[in-house]
DNA sequence: ACGTTCGATGGTTGCGCTATCACCTGAAAC
DNA sequence: GTTTCAGGTGATAGCGCAACCATCGAACGT
């Protein structure tokens, strides 16, 4: 009735996309399409729209794009306390993909011990399309098996034994410790000690296996007082160093499962006066910064975390949007990422 | 003309606004009001919507909710390669604080040495709302300058000294450096050295300050040569407790300006067989990973990083608002929070 | 020469939500 | 008893974009 002249709600002073196809001379569609895909439309037109898109400075709304249709995917990323320098890493990588995949990353810390069923109950009450399980979560069946449960598909991150119905994306941690210790023997040495991991990580079997494999494969003999159990932990590696140094004969080298205990063994073989590396030889595992702040700076194995949380996000969207068509064909890609040694000053020959 | 039934172009699983609205016996716009504020909504009707929420598991989808006029702000954080550490926990508490405000994070590395100002371009050509800058990109007088030219609000976090027209969030450093400095003399030291930090992060003046301020309470003398150079690295911190522990009087405590040189300064005094901290006291500052992987683990400051991160976030959202309302009253709140000091055991009364 | 096909383009519609205003009730005011 | 007003509620109209046809011209075949 009415002729009523309704005020406009808001005045965005960025340019949409109507202005571009204005000032090109075509459609919006014409302009959705260079953006897009840009199938089907002429090189010219497409030159003219691109020239309009750049003298606006226009950029698509994303709310819009979501809402007209295109997917809105949302992935959580679960993640606890410990080494909250790969967790940074790791967030970039995960940050820069998702964003480019122009999906939401939803970040939500589990901390309490029992809690994390409830955590990862918490996280799916707001709809999320998949999870991303970054160590030492990647390894908690409390978790696996709530979000296994929910049936929401999942990547386990650095973990050593992936359970068949996730996704994952890890490095060889075998193959990583055969070839540090490759690289000990080479150094001349035979009595390497070890310092295991976390017994309830799986990485941690996984890299005894491949310290034993290697020896194997060097006809070195394989002595079990060789090898002392740590837990990840300064403190742990502190105890191993230790246990491993007052063996009657002690082992010339020590390959510590990660790198807070390597740096506990190089303390521990300073205050008995030994040089690291002229006289005990110290490796490390998963190149933190904690491996440029000591010293010496130790040799050790680096993970390309950013690129596996890249990788990861990646095959998680994969995987929804075949679930989403319906074309989930079951499988679950089990992604082996590159590691890579790292050789600083803690590695030397055995003294004369 | 044509009565064509046009497919749906898709079957959202979830559940709309108009079901909820439908269940309820209501109309959608009430269910609106009730997700937004619940102004002039009945209890009885609020309940029933509510009810009806809960039982469709209802989540209204963001980006209608953008579209249909909400705001759409947009956050960059600019970060540079160092201390992952801190910028994991410092990407949590953006994190957290932006998802929970509905606001977007773009984080972008800015690494070479030159390129920052190209790094701050790229990110203003997305169209950016906001810009956080963690330490030390705080300090950096290139990306500041670009950041102002571009006339985009900015929080500078962690920095002694923030511009003038930027926001800020950090701890008070001088007053920091002057309890833990207070804290050394109260344990019976009088000759406490000091490690700086490097000379263009405007914390490290404010933090030397504070324990110059600090002796000047106390009425201890200010020995120039108790106050060695450092540029935060751990190399660094080895030179200048090596160069502290040189002086015919050497120091009985060191204060370390942050906790990688502190560390050093630790590695130092063990080398020399002095025994920390019953013949040697030192302590750190940030309370990084690093202070609890060190033996004896570190006493140090600490900054809440986290909630530094989220206070950022909220100062910048707030700005944008008012600047988008119109109402920006060119105040630029410094906010200033709690830092802490954390006893472990590296510190103790001098040698007898 | 004329129909056929296909590539390029445009018109229309609607994604799910909220701003706006109209409306409708009941209670207080006259 | 009627007016007035406020609080509660509903109807309508887009937000900016892309899916879905419709269309139109030109290259192609016979």
């Amino acid at each position: 009735m009415s002729s009523q002249t309704r005020v406009p709600r808001k005045q965005r002073a960025s340019a949409k996309i109507d202005d571009v196809a204005r000032l090109a001379g075509v459609s919006p569609m014409t302009v959705s399409r260079v953006i897009n895909k840009g199938a089907n439309v002429r090189e010219e037109t497409r030159r003219k729209v691109e020239a309009a898109i750049a003298e606006l400075n226009y950029a698509p709304s994303n709310a819009a794009r979501i809402l007209a249709g295109g997917e809105d995917i949302r992935i959580g990323l679960l993640h606890s306390n410990p080494s909250f320098a790969y967790l940074s890493e790791f967030l970039v990588g995960a940050l820069e993909e998702t964003s480019t995949a122009n999906a939401q990353l939803l970040v939500k810390p589990c901390n309490e011990e029992g809690g994390e069923a409830k955590a990862v109950e918490k996280l799916l009450r707001t709809r999320i399309d998949g999870v991303i399980l970054p160590p030492p979560l990647s390894d908690s069946p409390a978790v696996l098996e709530a979000l296994r449960h929910a049936d929401v598909p999942v990547v386990a991150v650095a973990t050593g034994r992936a359970p068949e119905w996730a996704l994952s994306v890890s490095i060889d941690d075998r193959e990583a410790a055969f070839t540090m210790t490759h690289h000990l023997a080479s150094l001349g040495h035979s009595r390497i000690g070890f310092i295991t991991g976390h017994p309830n990580q799986t990485a941690s079997a996984e890299r005894l296996d491949g310290y034993r494999e290697a020896l194997a494969a060097l006809h070195l003999p394989f002595d079990p007082a060789l090898v002392a159990q740590g837990y990840f932990t300064y403190r742990s590696g502190l105890e191993a160093a230790t246990q491993l140094l007052d063996l009657a004969v002690p082992p010339t080298a020590i390959f510590a499962s990660n790198d807070d205990m390597a740096a506990a063994a190089v303390t521990v073989a300073h205050r008995r006066g030994l040089d690291v590396p002229r006289q005990l030889t110290v490796c490390g595992y998963d190149d933190t910064a904690l491996a440029v702040s000591v010293w010496p700076e130790l040799t050790t194995i680096r993970q390309p975390t950013t690129d596996m949380a890249r990788r990861a996000v990646r095959l998680l969207i994969a995987e929804i949007r075949s679930r989403n068509a319906g074309t989930s064909a079951g499988q679950h890609p089990h992604v082996v990422a590159e590691f890579k040694l790292i050789r600083r000053d803690s590695d030397a020959g055995p003294a004369a």
